[in-house]
DNA sequence: ATGGCCTGATCTTCAGGA
């Protein structure tokens, strides 16, 4: 089986890629992160052509997570039980679903935008709850995994220069012992290989040439318990997704499994 | 080649991204 998982930058936006994508690379299971659009406005239909069965969870212009699937989807939860909310709002960042042998989240953790600010908050509150809401399927023995956008780069290793975060969200350590704690619960950060370079990387700014110098970092994180990790037979970032027009931000992370 | 931001809405400017 393979699984992956791409913040994909507006679905909307993304369609003509992400379409003949999911064929060409044979994903069985995708995760999507910042569909940018309401649930009314997803592409199911255009994707169900394809085979695919799609879990939305998404409201309008910001956030918006799914499920795609073509190997079942069932189990399906929208939300994650205990979401903080942001300002009174609980905002579209989390769906499960469970897909043949496997069951998955697909996250979108909050940003922080700096380091202070209420939203900085918010993220390391809404960790908290996402812990609370895998720790069950974490120690069990069905192949669970969390993927999404962690907005965390693990370690020092996963920014293209460390000296550039100081004082920045994405590297603090408040936001790595969020990390750890949620691999307390039996998770493993599954590492991709990187298909060039010597790390990694996920994300690069569209500005200021990110992609070509490869300023990247290592956001977006496939967090499996025993069993998923057990199963991985390969996993890789697809950075041929960030080249050319029209490419979103982030590449895609695909793992491949033996279930 | 991989090239100096992109997206959608509040729409000709802005918030948000990380």
């Amino acid at each position: 089986m393979r699984i992956a998982t791409w913040n994909v930058n507006s679905i909307t936006a993304r369609l003509p890629r992400l379409l003949p994508w999911l064929e060409s690379s044979g994903t069985d299971v995708l995760c999507i992160q910042e569909t940018k659009t309401n649930a009314e406005q997803f592409p199911s239909e255009q994707l169900r052509e394809l085979g695919y069965e799609s879990a939305v969870n998404a409201t309008g212009r910001w956030n918006g997570v799914a499920v795609v699937s073509r190997v079942g989807l069932e189990d399906v939860v929208k939300g994650l039980p205990g979401d903080p909310g942001y300002e009174g709002v609980e905002e579209p960042r989390a769906v499960r679903a469970t897909c043949g042998p496997v069951r998955v989240w697909s996250v979108y953790v909050p940003n922080g935008r700096e380091v202070g600010h209420p939203h900085y908050a918010y993220k390391l509150q809404w960790f908290e709850a996402l812990k609370a809401a895998v720790a069950d399927d974490a120690a069990g023995s069905r192949p669970f995994a969390v993927l999404g956008d962690y907005n965390v780069a693990p370690t020092d290793d996963d920014v293209f220069d460390r000296s550039l975060f100081e004082g920045s969200t994405h590297v603090t350590g408040p936001e790595r012992a969020a990390l750890a704690a949620l691999r307390e619960t039996g998770l493993t950060d599954v590492v991709p290989r990187p298909l060039k370079y010597d790390h990694p990387f996920t994300y690069w700014d569209y500005r200021q040439l990110g992609f070509p110098k490869n300023r990247g970092m290592r956001i977006d994180l496939v967090y499996g318990n025993a069993p998923f990790a057990k199963a991985v037979t390969d996993a890789y970032v697809d950075r041929d997704e960030r080249k050319g027009k029209g490419a979103s931000d982030h590449a895609p992370v695909v793992v491949d499994l033996d279930v």
